[in-house]
RNA sequence: GCGGAUGUGGUGAAAUUGGUAUACACGCUAGACUUAGGAUCUAGUGCUUCACGGCGUGGAGGUUCGAGUCCUCUCAUCCGCACCA
């Protein structure tokens, strides 16, 4: 019988699903290991970062299941979002049909691929259930004021018709859509995860060599912790007056304190209060005015690319320390929402101050020597012009004047973060309703938990134009849970990545419980923290940093218990790439893996993405690399007539002939490599070659014995790669014993060889290779070695000699 | 500018602690079997040279008996952040 991969398949998944062979177990007794691949959205059909993804995912959880561990490995639907409002606006489906049927067919691709998952855990994130013991966190949230309603200026994205985080503009652009984001004012709600800037940025320290580096350091730029000086400029009399005394001064950050006798002029941000103070009161010549303005209403990329631009607001401020008199400007490249949208201006050792007080003919003063007049001085150096600090080294300077200032009441060190709110609030329909009340007389009030959860409308019209919740006749009419009175329900609702924060906690959690509670603390307390998170680089920041901040914020409010970390390890998958570009349905350079698998079966499809690269690196699409795959189960099914026996033999090593040795040291380096491969580099790629080795070593022999030795270990070791022919093969030959039975111990006495050969190198250069006696003496070999290379010797004397045992020698000679 | 990575055959990629560079696979070449081959099997395949040999892990140095691996400098590519005071 030829290898027909889809009867294999279809026998093994219907087994599989009938005896719920992947469910993990009660017992916490046991030894566990939760292995997640990062949930897929459900928009329509599986794509092959998914079928990468989850290959690798499944080899894990296969790999540890078998050696004895309880092993949860879930999946489930990050549901809510966008493009189900999309396919109602252009197709005319509702949302909830559009994503409950793409889950209907994308749960049968997966089980297609033959992936283990947890049944009984999956859940969709849209489930009422689940929106259910969300909304009580984000009361929990409020209650405990982590939560918040602001008005503010946010990122809008006009085509989604929504508010974006910071995290959700690349560019300057949506994320999702790419339309230029627009800055605009208005109220949301905003969860508080500058709190946790802190303990955020500490605990990356917890996931060193266990993250990559790279997104370790992406999260640590973003949170963006810097320490300095915080102090305030008062205005001068005149400029006092000239604000009617609304203003006394206002505050301003900076990293290099060491400079500060180095001010000549201060600038605040276009949006500042202090100069929409003077534009509301005409204070400011009208087309000055008009151009701050504008200046304000750039998108952030226009003002990223603009030139230097500001203007002198004509007010003044004392210098704290020199009682010198500084004018103040407003300049486009302050940023109004970093260190109070104000700084002091230090020309002469900050680029951008001297390239603005250059444009603009501001006074320049040196407090640090080692620069050149003419330019900004950025380095290091002793202090100059600057009263009783001179002569002091700046980097020693930084403290002393940070100390000066708190002595004198004048301001103090302080830390700022370039990491900004998590602003929670979409104007979209399609999401997880935030559960407030707005009450004329009681104000903004928490849903009541018992009234949860606050549902979705079913009969809603979804046009594209406005909020859809917003638009909906009746659904916001409610009563004040506090005092009964008629009031509005909040129709915002919340971020998608609100979701995806903490499903990690709901997966672990036993569905037996899932109507009771959200989160189960002991079974999280078990299963968590995640032993392996598999996903994309693209989740870096936005749902690494979030889902992190949740763990720590959901464990603070007694949720869970002392959880530090979610994600234990983590691996980023690299892209699948064809003809050197991303996979993408635009440009057209996609493989279907549904037709993969009609062709050629899933244990083809998952071999060749582990085989083809790291899974670290990307993924080159090569068709015929796949028939190579392929090509390779073909073989090996076809050896399965040169088994006769059922079980692992005991062989005599000392009667094997030299080719039936070979056979053996190669199955057992595959097996010996098996347990890297899959606990620590995940170089699968390298395994499966050991075994490609294997097998083609073991065509060299005949040796019944050495063959069902051979095969026993080989599909044992590849079983967490490609499960379907394994299976067979090891229910066919072996009454399935080598993947029931746990480890497969590793002969030391298949190592032992009689006879080495070794490289003979001279200075270094290999000359020639000798065969000699396992036992051979180290003056034996070295003689032997120099016969090798008589040409070699001609003429010179060797001056050392240099045994690598079972490797190599090398002659020094001169 | 700051931060993180990566450079090895025609291609995807291997190579514990420094120890025979290019395993495994794709492709290619030749042959066998075949009505046929886009099936299967066998052999070959870093570059260069008639050959002995020489040269080869982005480049230049260095340490070492020995460097893809360690050190210094440098070039290129990719990714992230970016006027953060």
């Amino acid at each position: 019988m030829s290898y027909n991969p889809s009867d294999i398949e279809s026998k093994w998944q219907t087994i599989w699903s009938e005896t719920g062979a992947f469910e993990p177990l009660d017992d916490k007794s046991l030894d566990k290991k939760y292995i997640l691949s990062m949930f897929p959205f459900p928009s329509g059909r599986l794509h092959m970062g998914h079928v990468r993804n989850y290959s690798i995912g499944d080899a894990m959880a296969r790999y540890y299941r078998k050696q004895g561990y309880n092993v949860l490995h879930p999946i489930g639907w990050d549901a809510f979002g966008m493009p189900a409002e999309n396919a109602a606006i252009k197709h005319g489906r509702h949302p909830k049909e559009w994503t409950y049927s793409n889950i209907d067919y994308m749960r049968k691709e997966l089980s297609a691929l033959g992936l283990s998952f947890s049944k009984r855990r999956e859940f969709a994130t849209c489930d009422e259930l689940y929106t259910k013991w969300e909304q009580e966190f984000i009361i929990k949230m409020f209650e405990e004021k982590l939560l918040y309603r602001e008005s503010t200026t946010v990122n809008w994205c006009e085509e989604c018709h929504t508010v974006l985080a910071n995290e959700q503009v690349e560019d300057g652009c949506c994320w999702r859509c790419s339309n230029e984001v627009e800055l605009k004012e208005m109220p949301g709600y905003y969860l508080d995860i500058r709190k946790y800037a802190d303990e955020l940025l500490d605990d990356l320290k917890l996931l060193e060599g266990r993250w990559p580096s790279q997104v370790l350091a992406m999260q640590s730029n973003w949170i963006g912790k810097s320490q300095g000086l915080e102090f305030s400029f008062s205005f001068s009399n005149d400029s006092k007056e000239k604000l009617e005394n609304k203003f006394n001064g206002f505050d301003v950050f900076t990293t290099r304190p060491d400079t500060v006798y180095g001010v000549t002029y201060t600038a605040l941000a276009p949006e500042h209060p202090i100069v929409k103070e003077l534009i509301k009161n005409s204070l400011l010549d009208a087309d000055i005015a008009e151009k701050i303005i504008a200046m304000g209403n750039m998108t952030e990329v226009e003002r990223a690319k603009a030139d230097k631009e500001g203007y002198d607001l004509g007010l003044t401020v004392i210098h704290p320390l020199t009682q010198e008199e500084i004018p103040v400007w407003t300049a486009n490249f302050v940023l109004v929402s970093y260190g109070g949208g104000a700084v002091m201006s230090v020309p002469t050792h900050d680029e951008r101050d001297f390239e603005f007080a250059t444009k603009y003919n501001l006074p320049m003063k040196y407090v640090i020597s080692g620069g050149e007049e003419g330019s900004a001085y950025t380095g290091d150096g002793e202090l100059i012009n600057s009263d009783r600090l001179n002569g002091m080294k700046n980097s020693e300077a930084k403290e002393a004047v940070i100390k000066l200032f708190e002595e004198r009441g004048l301001g103090e060190g302080t830390t700022n973060y370039k990491l900004r709110n998590w602003g929670i609030s979409r104007q979209r329909y399609w999401g997880s309703p935030i559960p407030f009340v707005h009450c004329d007389s009681c104000g903004l009030v928490a849903e009541k938990v018992e009234n949860l959860p606050i549902a979705l409308p079913e009969d809603v019209e979804i046009t594209g134009e406005g909020n859809p919740l917003e638009n909906h006749p009746t659904w916001s009419n409610c009563a004040c849970p506090q005092c009964g009175a008629d009031a509005k329900r909040e129709t915002d609702t919340l971020d998608t990545f609100v979701q995806s924060s903490w499903y990690q906690f709901r997966y672990a959690t036993d569905p037996k419980k899932w109507n009771s509670c959200g989160i189960d603390k002991e079974d999280v307390d078990y299963w968590l923290g995640v032993d392996q998170y598999i996903g994309g680089i693209e989740h870096a920041i936005l749902h690494l940093l979030y889902a992190r901040f949740f763990t720590k914020a959901l464990r603070d409010l007694g949720f869970i218990d002392n959880l530090k970390e979610p994600f234990e390890n983590l691996l980023t998958q690299g892209m699948v790439l064809m003809d050197g570009a991303k996979m993408s349905k635009s440009k057209g350079n996609t493989v279907d893996p549904d037709a993969l698998i009609e062709k050629y079966g899933a244990d083809t499809a998952r071999l060749f993405t582990l085989f083809a690269a790291p899974p670290q690196k990307e993924l080159e699409w090569n068709d015929s690399a796949v028939e190579g795959a392929f090509r390779f189960l073909k073989k090996l099914y076809s050896r399965k007539s040169k088994v006769v026996g059922n079980t692992l033999p005991i062989i005599n090593q000392s009667s094997l002939t030299k080719d039936e040795k070979i056979a053996r040291v190669k199955v057992y380096e595959a097996l010996k490599r098996s347990i890297d491969v899959y606990e620590k580099t995940f170089a699968f790629n390298t395994l499966i070659a050991g075994c490609m080795e294997a097998l083609n070593a073991l065509d060299k022999q005949k040796n019944e014995e050495i063959w069902r030795e051979g095969l026993y270990i080989i599909t044992h070791l590849l079983e967490p790669i490609t499960p379907h022919i394994c299976a067979e093969l090891s229910q066919e030959l072996f009454e399935s014993k080598n993947l029931t039975g746990g480890k497969i111990e590793i002969l030391d006495e298949v190592f032992v060889q009689d006879t080495i050969t070794l490289g003979v190198a001279v200075n270094g250069k290999r000359r020639a290779e000798i065969e000699v006696e396992a036992e051979a003496s180290k003056d034996e070999i070295i003689a032997r070695a120099k016969e090798s290379i008589p040409k070699w010797l001609e003429g010179k004397n060797v001056v050392k000699e240099i045994l690598v045992p079972k490797k190599m020698v090398n002659l020094v000679v001169k």
